[in-house]
DNA sequence: ATGAAAGCGCTAACAG
DNA sequence: CTGTTAGCGCTTTCAT
């Protein structure tokens, strides 16, 4: 294994020259740098990483606090990972993966202490996190991944909900739905003040009230049951339903289950669009999901590249950002079987030239089935 | 940020004597170990994690090298990683993922030769993986998931698919099926080699047989819409089929989708069970299918203690393991329609004492729906 | 534009 | 059982 000492002899320089043709910091004559890189490649040379973390104070290394819960990793935060990790790898960075939750403030803080992490960021992040106040204390730079209470001084991504809930409300609406009903989190989440459960409650109602309607809301455990319990639930509400907004991942599943269960098509019957979702478990349903798709990897890039803004310059700009979902329309939704289309459902293919997009989606369906 | 020398001053003691009662690689007095650790806690010492692993050369840092694909970690996976992380920590050691696949051989080179990690496991394991060869070329200890075509001198960890395909069949047989259809990853995965899909094909031919069953098996892409395809093509190659054994978690989804738009029901027309499946997604699905649940938190656990084992000993004794994973009925699997209970299913209560196990799964599944 | 040298904070001989 | 000390391989002043 190579070191800096064995460059320097065989380019004939001295060790801080290698150190600066590597580190950039300070002008090098090209003939001498050739020299160097020449040298480098020669012997395979490889910085020691311990080594210049120690003497730099930086190990670049960033730390990726994921509190992985029974359930795991969904894609769309498999999308953000990926995202953040391709980010880090460009800028010359590792990321590291720590599962820890709220919980281990201990670990969290011996991490941090042990001068590991350059930065963090912070997933599932909680109204009050105390992980912020650690690692604030610690003075290590760090980047949430949705938002506390108080967001004052704290970079921030997260994803728009206002914007996301109206495009799926709104969708649904240019279709001829009018009872549409928001399955949510859980009432325990909401009353905890999650915030994707709240801002999303927020939004469908004052997007709702926007287009004159009633903004009707369901609560669903995280599961396949909950979702099930939830649509007995709503449709015993609104028994005249014709379209579901479901927030909840688990639970759309059992929502879909129960649907069909109870004689009800999707989308004839019942338009169901699920929110932030990603593309591989829209697809995963019969019919695929209309969905919110997230955009995780984009969010994962940005989070990384304000985190290393802050890791650069201590006191850097606070950067907030919100990106929206984007509606991908998949076959879950459709116009309802008693709208402004009074002749009902006598084809997949009645034309119906004011919703062009659901008429587009059956053809991508189509697609995807011969595929 | 306190130092060892800090320690040591404040402790009366010289900075070895710190760093031996935090190592304890040489015995130290009761007393002199209690000076010092008041003195650390006193402190809020942390060791820097740079400068231990510079001196010892040891960065006390495992790598975990998982390709991520665009469709992400699925809950087993997640499980995997879980369970490596923990037994990582417990050790006293940090695990980084990096998204390394088989393609950035030179990522991996960078990453391995920077001497950032102590050891690797490799996850997604190719019957050729360059990286073996590229991680045994630089000398670092690895643990493999799943297995080379050549496991020599390698240590691995895997699942036991013999004896789960051995299992999942003779379930099915228990209940009294005999038509029973596998639907394995694709063609092409098949060709490629692609371990679990060559060994569960040859273990299932094997079991079929065993019971003087014939062997049909239906290759199906990665996606729901094979899925779909799949199960059509099983119909048309066996119309008498009632049972159904799935690897592909992807197509299991759009096959289930496919059956219920056939009018066929899960699990009186036909019965599913699905392989190397999380009780996660397992239970997406309406009726919850019947699967063999991975034993994925266990064998992250025990491919980082092998890991560690290697590292700790350079050429420490080969290890290789297999897991089975265990059966869980579900709700997706039951008694043939048509099958030696020609009675026919006149309700969930007709008691069948050959098969006590799918009693079982009814109840669970009510008692869940209840909660 | 380059070199010399002083550490970064810890481990692990080597001495008692 | 404890102390002394020489590095680990690199970055970064301070010189020139």
């Amino acid at each position: 294994m190579a070191t800096m000492q064995d460059v320097a002899r065989l380019a004939q320089v001295s060790v801080s020259t290698v150190s600066y043709v590597l580190t950039g910091a300070r002008p090098i004559s090209q003939a001498t740098r050739d020299k160097v890189l020449a040298a480098m490649a020669e012997l395979d040379y490889q910085p020691n990483a311990m080594a210049r973390g120690l003497a730099s104070r930086r190990s670049r290394i960033l730390g990726l606090l994921l509190p992985m819960d029974e359930r795991g990793l969904g894609a769309t935060e498999t999308a953000f990972v990926t995202g953040a990790a391709a980010a880090a790898s460009v800028a010359g960075y590792h990321l590291v993966l720590s599962p820890i939750g709220v919980g281990d403030l201990d670990e969290l803080r011996r991490l941090a202490s042990q001068r590991m992490l350059d930065g963090a960021l912070l997933m599932e992040v909680q109204l009050h996190d105390p992980r912020v106040d650690v690692l604030r204390e610690l003075g290590l730079p760090l980047v949430l991944i949705g938002r506390t209470a108080d967001t004052t001084d704290l970079s921030y991504v997260d994803i728009d909900f206002d914007q996301t809930v109206e495009e799926a409300v709104g969708h649904l609406v240019a279709l001829g739905h009018r009872r549409i009903v928001y399955v949510n989190h859980s009432a325990g989440t909401i009353a905890e003040g999650y915030g994707p459960a709240t801002r999303t409650r927020d939004a469908f109602t004052i997007a709702m009230t926007g287009h004159g309607l009633e903004p009707l809301m369901i609560p669903a455990e995280d599961s396949a049951a909950g979702g099930r319990t939830a649509l007995a639930t709503a449709l015993r509400q609104a028994p005249d339903l014709t379209a579901i907004i479901a927030m909840n991942e688990n639970a759309v599943f059992g929502l879909l289950g129960e649907l069909g269960g109870r004689g009800l098509s999707v989308p004839d019957d019942v338009s169901v669009v699920s929110m932030v979702t990603s593309p591989q478990v829209a697809e995963l349903a019969t019919p695929a999901l209309t969905a919110m798709n997230s955009p995780g990897s984009a969010l994962g890039r940005i989070a990384i590249e304000t985190l290393l803004r802050h890791v650069d310059n201590a006191n850097g700009e606070i950067h907030q950002q919100l990106l929206p979902c984007a509606l991908q329309v998949r076959g879950s939704s459709g116009p309802p079987r008693t709208g402004s289309n009074t002749a009902g459902n006598t084809g997949a293919d009645g034309d119906e030239p004011t919703v062009p997009s659901t008429e587009a989606a059956r053809r991508r369906a189509a697609t995807r089935r011969r595929a």
